[in-house]
DNA sequence: CATCGAATGTGGCCACTGTCAACATCGGGC
DNA sequence: GCCCGATGTTGACAGTGGCCACATTCGATG
C-alpha cells in the first residue's frame, strides 16, 4: 500500500503546502509539517525542491494563477451583462478586475500573502496566468473602447494595480483589517469610481 | 564597566532591534541576535518584552513615528514654498504627503516592512505620530482650502492611503521592485496627478 | 547604615525548524 | 537479470523562541 516511492510526491507537497498557506500564510508553510501531512519523512522534499523558498515559490505561482482566474471570472461575468455600448462594457470590465482582486485577497489572505511575499522563481508566470498581464489587456481594451483616454494610458497599469493592491493589503493584514465589510465594499466602489473617472 | 545590570536594556534592545529591522526586515529581528548585540544574555529581553512579537511591535511603532516624521517634513517643505493661493498650497501638501510615504518605504524597506507586518500592541499610536492621522488632517485642510471637494471627502483617506501604500509595497518587495528609479518617480507623479484631479 | 524584597540578568533546557550527509530502496534501460 | 539513477529515510547539527530555576543588584524601609 504505502510503497517506498510515493509516486507523486512533488504534486502532493505543493497541494499540502497550499493548504497550509491558505490556513496560516507564509509562516505556516513549514517544510517538516508539509512532509508530515504528505505522509513522508522530513527531507523527502529536498528531492523536489532546492529549499523551503523554492516550495514557497511554487505555492506563490499557484496563488497568482488563482488570482488570475478569479479576475478572469469576474471580467467574464461583467462582460456577459447588458451594456449600452462598448465603452460602458470596457469600464465595467475594469471595475470587475479591481473588485475581483480585492475580493480574492480578502477571501484568501494566506495565499495572497504567499503570492506576494515569496521570491518568484527564475521563470515567471505564463502570460495567461499573470494577473498583471490580465490588467494590461483590460486597460488596452478600455482604450480601444474609449473608456480610457490614450493620453492617460502610460503608467495606468501600475496606478490601477497600486490602488487595488494597497487597498487589499491594508484590509487583509493592515490597519484596515478590522473595517466592516460593508464599509470596505463601499469605499472600494468609491475608489473604483475615482480610477474610472481619472482615466477617462 | 559592564555591571550586572545593564541599566538601560529596554532602550538598547529596541535600538538594536531597529538596526536589524532596517538591515534585514522582520526576519532579521532575531531575539538572540538582538541580545547578543546588546551585550546581554539571550533571555534578558524577556524582562522587558513578553515575547519577540512585543519587541517587533515596539520597532514597528518606531517605524511609524519615523514615517510620520518624514511625511511631516515633506509637508512643511511644500508649505514653505511659494504658492499662488491656498488651494494650490493644500494640493502641494497632499502631493508631498504621498511622495514622502513612498520615498520612506523605498529608503527604509526594512523598517517599513516591520511597521506594517508586526501586530501593533494594545495601545496604538499617539495622534501626533500616526501617519494616518496626518493624512486625515492634510485632507481636511485640503477641503477647507478648496483643493478637495467636500462631496468626495468621505473615504478619501483610505483611497489615498491605498494608492500610495500599494505603490510603495509593489516597489519595495513586490513585482515592481526592479523598476528604475526615474520610472518609479515618473509614475508616482502621474498617480498623484490622478489623485489630485480625482478629489478636486 | 543594614536588610530584605522586587527588579533585572544568567545558564541550562526543551521543542522545533531548515539543511546536510550517508544510507536504503525502488524502477527502468542495458 | 543487473545495475545505476532517482527517490525516500535516518540521523545529525546549528540556530531559534520560550520556560525554569538561580544569581545579582537596586532601592525602599527600618
Amino acid at each position: 500500500m504505502t510503497s517506498y516511492h510515493h509516486g507523486n510526491l512533488r504534486e502532493s507537497l505543493v497541494e499540502t503546502g497550499i493548504e497550509l498557506a491558505r490556513a496560516q500564510g507564509p509562516d505556516g508553510v513549514v517544510l517538516r509539517e508539509v512532509a508530515r501531512r504528505a505522509g513522508v519523512s522530513h527531507n523527502a522534499a529536498y528531492r523536489h525542491f532546492a529549499d523551503r523558498e523554492a516550495l514557497l515559490s511554487e505555492i506563490a505561482r499557484h496563488g497568482m494563477r488563482e488570482l488570475h482566474a478569479a479576475m478572469q471570472r469576474e471580467i467574464d461575468t461583467a462582460d456577459a451583462e447588458d451594456h449600452p455600448d462598448e465603452r460602458t462594457r470596457a469600464a465595467a470590465r475594469l471595475r470587475a478586475t479591481g473588485r475581483a482582486y480585492v475580493d480574492f485577497a480578502v477571501a484568501e489572505p494566506g495565499l495572497f500573502d504567499v503570492a506576494f511575499s515569496a521570491i518568484p522563481d527564475e521563470d515567471g508566470l505564463d502570460a495567461d496566468t499573470d494577473p498583471y498581464d490580465l490588467l494590461t489587456h483590460v486597460l488596452d481594451d478600455a482604450v480601444v473602447a474609449g473608456a480610457v483616454s490614450a493620453d492617460l494610458r502610460p503608467g495606468a497599469e501600475v496606478i490601477c494595480w497600486a490602488a487595488v493592491h494597497g487597498f487589499a493589503t491594508l484590509h487583509v493584514h493592515g490597519p484596515r483589517a478590522s473595517a466592516p465589510v460593508e464599509e470596505r465594499n463601499a469605499t472600494l466602489e468609491v475608489m473604483l469610481d475615482h480610477i474610472a473617472r481619472g482615466l477617462a
